[in-house]
DNA sequence: GTTCCGCATGAATCGATAG
DNA sequence: ACTATCGATTCATGCGGAA
């Protein structure tokens, strides 16, 4: 199967409108939160949020097939001592562009931001919302089957490291082993909560989150050969998957250094060097007209 | 110590009004989900669970010292195949009345239910809300500590070493910073994501959470002798959990049966027995005037 | 070839200080 | 009074080098 990847440079909010309606079977980002990653991405107001938001969530809504899911990976952060509500907000103003709130997964961080502080404990969850257009649509829920017990605690990062072996001994020598190990075992369906480490170091890129969050969704929620979008794309974590996973895959970025990283002009480790020297730092969020 | 436990048949709504100002360090409930609980308390429909909340975290608002905590468990229903917004209203209406949205703590249900639909996994986790009157409040962070992870064990010791050198070496130009922090290494402050099952055992009542979870909060906001409320106490965890860590505390409740049996008069196997008979079934909510 | 150890660092937040 | 910057605090993870 011949899978296609488009890396499109410029402001989604812009660029998906170029795109044609109904097309995409899964959207799965995770935007640039509220004022954070002021370095790369500008950082937009906690209070400007929504009014950020709204018209991307818009063209995504056009775009997205009926059959499609919207993933939408986010979490508020702390103003003046408190949880700022523009996410729970956004979801309200969603709903009222047509959006249904399916459902809200919850990553489990197992490795979360250290730190301590008087009023209260480190932040180790973010959400995953569930977007769709329609009540009826696609889920392959057979194919994110896992064994029975503490099923994501680490079966998940060892069954994603198993496909690839799978994956490379099928283009290589041709090997395909560990594969009754699995299918011996009593398969259970997961839940909503999903227990992932962040990918931190070593990596040299910065990555909002580990292959296998994409990963997941991407297998629950599409099958080879669908289309998959992101339209923040960054370091193009959703695009590497969907291709090894043959599905075709779009991603949008406003940074000229990740398109560059992505289409292998620039290996991770000069990102790094590009990220560390802000030289493109302040981009402003206009807003579409 | 002597520890008070008190008991009080009636509607919160209008129980509540007879307690005096900010009196209580420590409000924790489940209140009864939308629509659920239909045997024993008529259960409230999600379009009017705003409405008929209100009027009862305003009489909270009013009775909490200002260093106190309110701890709000609570998970929206699925009404027409999506999660109702009741829930995130609910937090965009009490920071109207004065709340503050100090944090969403997330219980993950290790033992959720079982089950299996088309669009959807297993919901295994919950939200608990924590609401206060003031920046300023009490937390008792020490009181909570877990062990450390896995990791910890097979590395802590060598570990600790050096970085108790370390540690020396950059405050070497000072003077003795605080090596305590450095010698308990083996217990570190949660996160905000709570594991715990629900308790299967015994339990022959509906209780909405298990013992671990008020006793987690009772210890974090409130020092033995502080008082303790729990609004909707149904078979009464909070205020047992109050009494045996010598908290003072009251539970209301509009159903005879739970007071009965809070009170000792009858078993919790008589309790069931009330409850599926549906004795005490159809509860109205008039709401508060 | 394993196992073990040292180290850097991550979508963070608070409180104090400075302009 | 309000915003901007900075230091202090803290823990799980994966990589690379060593035993």
């Amino acid at each position: 199967m011949k899978v296609k990847t488009e890396i499109i440079l410029g402001d989604s909010c812009e660029e998906l409108k170029k795109l044609p309606g109904n097309s995409i079977d899964l959207i799965i980002t995770s935007p640039p939160y509220a004022d954070a990653r002021k370095s790369t991405y500008g950082g937009i107001h906690p209070d400007k949020y929504i009014e950020w938001f709204l018209p991307i969530s818009q063209e995504l809504l056009r775009i997205l097939k009926s059959t499609g899911t919207f993933i939408l990976n986010i979490k508020e952060r702390i103003v003046g001592g408190e949880r700022h509500t523009y996410v729970i907000e956004l979801i309200l103003e969603m709903r009222k562009q047509g959006w249904l709130w399916t459902e809200e997964f919850i990553w489990h961080k197992k490795n979360c931001y250290p730190g301590k502080w008087p009023n209260r404990f480190r932040d180790s969850w973010e959400r995953i919302l569930q977007f769709n257009k329609d009540k009826k649509f696609n889920m392959y829920q057979d194919e994110v089957k896992v064994p029975m017990g503490d099923w994501a605690k680490t079966r998940l990062k060892n069954l994603s490291k198993t496909d690839k072996i799978r994956d490379n001994s099928k283009v290589g020598s041709g090997f395909g082993k560990n594969i009754s190990n699995w299918t011996n075992r009593e398969m259970a369906y997961p839940t909503n909560v999903l227990h992932l480490a962040t990918e931190c170091n070593n990596k040299n890129h910065s990555a909002t989150f580990p292959e296998s969050l994409p990963e997941w969704f991407i297998k629950l929620f599409t099958e080879p050969g669908d289309a998959v979008l992101d339209p923040f794309m960054g370091s193009g974590t959703t695009n590497i998957v969907a291709k090894r996973l043959k599905r075709n895959s779009i991603g949008i970025d406003i940074l000229p250094v990740y398109i560059d990283m992505v289409k292998g002009k620039i290996t991770p480790v000069e990102l790094v060097l590009f990220e560390k020297k802000e030289k493109y730092g302040k981009v402003k969020h206009k807003g579409c007209k």
